[in-house]
DNA sequence: CGCATTTGACCGGCGC
DNA sequence: GCGCCGGTCAAATGCG
């Protein structure tokens, strides 16, 4: 319990709730200072699907094990701790998320931390002092660990229903680390991208008290198109996959689902919460996915939310 | 042989 | 200052 204790919430960082099931997406605080606005976009583009992409209903028809993502937040600050949570608190069911509870409880566990800190030039730094080969590896090792830090690169995560450990995203990651999680039978692993020019790291960890479900944290972002986008590429047949450097440029199959889509999305301040409403009740509209839950979008917002809409 | 994984050691941050 | 913990490194090992 000491995670709920641990997080702390900003009000005026943006808060992302995602049901697998009902689609229901809510905003827990104020983004009244972003300032991309993304309302000529569609609901779905922003998630990177194609217009007849998601006219179909197979959109919404995951694998099994490709579960992903019952419950999905992302703030600035904290980071998800699977291993101290409860599992009923993990995954926000759309009942839970319509009456604002979890929502308005500051010490959310789902929490994934991003921060957006950190852009100035320890590359160049790092790369200055890997040259000069009379130091030794411990001055090496612990300038470049400053300059990581200084350098913290923005991160999201997510949860996920499934039993591999590992969730297949396109990207080709190699394992530099492994580390036992207090109070938690599951380790925790850490992957880099095998691409020499990323530095895209990627964490990937079982929740002890529900272990079904992983949780994935990804930390910078890709500098370079997924080789499975590039072997998979069929316009107008699959999601344009939102992590890559140029948005549209490739495409990826189903089984990158549109949770991720829209973390990385929120993460990247894409997202105008009032247009992504709007956008997501006209989607909702033209699909019969909600209503076959019996749950509109409307409920799955916070009042607040939704006032804040309509006083624009 | 080249690449990926494993795993113990090491380091920095943080709380006490 | 000390100990704990998270994150990373790098040598050893495994595998195709």
């Amino acid at each position: 319990m000491e995670s709920y204790k641990d997080i702390k919430m900003e009000d005026h960082h943006p808060m992302y709730f995602i049901d697998n099931n009902n689609f229901g997406v809510t905003n827990h605080s104020l983004i009244s200072d972003y300032n991309i606005n993304t309302s000529s976009l569609g609901f779905m583009e922003l998630l990177g699907f194609h217009q007849d992409f998601y006219s179909s209903a197979s959109v919404f028809e995951l694998p099994k094990e490709e579960n992903y993502c019952p419950a999905v937040c992302v703030s600035e600050e904290e980071e998800v701790k699977p291993s101290s949570v409860a599992p009923e608190s993990q995954i926000i069911s759309s009942a839970t998320v319509a009456t604002g509870n979890v929502l308005n409880t500051p010490s959310t566990p789902n929490c994934s931390s991003i921060s957006s800190e950190g852009h100035g030039d320890a590359d160049g730094e790092v790369e200055n002092h890997e040259q000069q080969n009379t130091k030794t590896k411990q001055q090496l090792k612990a300038k470049k660990t400053v300059s990581q830090k200084k350098q913290k690169e923005p991160r999201f995560a997510f949860m996920t229903k499934s039993e591999v450990d590992f969730l297949e995203d396109g990207y080709r990651w190699r394992k530099y680390g492994q580390k036992a999680v207090k109070n938690s039978p599951f380790p925790r692993n850490y992957y880099r991208c095998t691409n020499a020019t990323c530095n895209v790291k990627k964490r990937v960890e079982r929740c002890f008290s529900d272990p079904s479900i992983v949780v994935t944290t990804y930390e910078g972002k890709h500098t370079h198109p997924s080789p499975m986008n590039m072997m998979m590429s069929r316009p107008n047949c699959y999601p344009i996959n939102p992590l890559l450097p140029s948005p549209g440029a490739f495409t990826l199959p189903m089984q990158f689902n549109i949770n991720q889509s829209f973390n990385y999305l929120a993460m990247n301040n894409q997202l105008d919460h009032a247009a992504f409403v709007a956008q997501g009740r006209r989607f909702c509209s033209n699909t019969e996915m909600l209503g076959d839950h019996g749950i509109d979008l409307q409920d799955l917002m916070p009042s607040a939310v939704l006032k804040h809409e309509y006083n624009r």
